[in-house]
DNA sequence: ATAACGCTTCGGCTGCGGCCGAAGCGTTAT
DNA sequence: ATAACGCTTCGGCCGCAGCCGAAGCGTTAT
């Protein structure tokens, strides 16, 4: 007999993500943020009961997670392990056969910036990452990232605070394969720091409807004279 | 409208492994062999026939790779990416909701110790990562690996040569997250060396028909010991 | 109270895709 | 040469799963 054991469970879990509507509205809550049914419903493309069936299956593997606020009903990636996972089919997909591949405006500005979960990805986030390290204020070697006293003074200087979450398990700094740029950038607890500050500081701002993220004016002079980024 | 885009191309790769039959071949070759298509319809518990068709859909999103060797098709995973990804999305279906597993023996063995691509996995796989860890010949930090001068020379004792494909890109350490185990074992150049040595001193043997390992009589004195691991 | 809204459940339609039998092609054995 | 073998292609069947319209339930607005 076959060992169909195994490969019944990763069958289960790949087809509730092999199909275009459901696969759209991972790809919508791959940004981090909770989003209704109704937004989602627009991310898949489909009708709202039929995307209500949708939101079940995914909920009941564990794949999203939801919480209800009065007549809304928030959904989110359940945890950032199912993120890593779409992220990484990602990466697979893009690296395939070039399929008509129509490369819009809104793939460009996905391309430039957006987020990862909680951290920044695309040009962006590879910037980032390139320029922290060239700067000495960060070692990565394969997966992982540690911080050089002189990147810990300068990552508090800049007001990001690490040591608060400490006693948390969450690695402090990861990499993750960025699907456009095909290279790493920066994850874990520090690229979600990172992340927040960058919106804290008004430097970049969500795309309506995306996952694109907008560099702001403010952001591209702060990312040029503190960091010595230039995107575009 | 909403941006398809990104969603399209998760979805066509995912639905590719979202099939039964599929997951079971790409489950087979998860090994690192190359297997001829008829050991793959057998896997995968379909006519041939029909596996023809799966393999040439596989083939064609390049997720395997075929060879032709006589009347023979050698097929395989087309890369490490492809590895990991099938990995990644089995360490999110094994922490799913405990759905009907029936965990049989076939399971069992497979839990004990199996191959994951190219290096050893299951408690066979995170024994070793613990006690290279213990003894203070590796450093893991997130997501990787270094060895440490210590480690080194006990390598070079045990007999593995890490030096030589130093021009090869591939990463010398990073860690696979074990589906079975939920930690992560070793991977990378070093995680192939162990798993090659290991076949290599007659101390596993791959069980028919499976990803298993079994452990020999000599393996059993090997690991306690070279590592003092003790499997079971 | 009544209406609007957000979401889900139910029922029925439809089409895609997985499946096999039959047949064809190239390679290897005898 | 002939047969056996390994694999693929073609054609047709069939079932599942995705889709929407209609209806129901709970919450919020007026």
């Amino acid at each position: 007999m076959a060992p169909f054991v195994s490969g019944m469970a990763l069958a289960e879990i790949a087809a509730l993500m092999g199909d275009v509507a459901r696969a759209n509205i991972l790809s919508a809550l791959m940004d981090g943020r909770a989003l209704t049914a109704s937004e989602l419903a627009w991310h898949g493309g489909v009708s709202a009961q039929t995307t209500s069936g949708h939101l079940a299956r995914l909920s009941e593997a564990r794949l999203i997670a939801m919480t209800k606020q009065g007549r809304h009903r928030y959904y989110r990636l359940a945890s950032s392990e199912v993120a890593q996972a779409i992220e990484t089919l990602m990466a697979v997909a893009s690296s395939g056969p070039k399929r008509h591949r129509p490369v819009g405006p809104k793939d460009e500005a996905l391309r430039r910036a957006r987020t990862c979960y909680d951290h920044l990805a695309g040009r962006l986030g590879i910037a980032l990452a390139d320029a922290l390290t060239l700067q000495d204020y960060l070692v990565l070697s394969d997966g992982a990232g540690a911080l050089t006293e002189k990147g810990q003074r300068f990552l508090c200087a800049f007001g990001i605070e690490l040591e608060e979450g400490h006693r948390s398990k969450r690695t402090l700094c990861r990499t993750c394969l960025d699907w456009s740029e095909r290279r790493p950038h920066l994850a874990g607890r520090l690229g979600a720091a990172l992340c927040t500050k960058m919106f804290d500081l008004g430097w970049v701002e969500r795309v309506r409807d995306s996952r694109a993220l907008a560099i702001t004016t403010k952001g591209r002079g702060g990312l040029r004279s503190t960091f010595g980024i230039e995107i575009e």
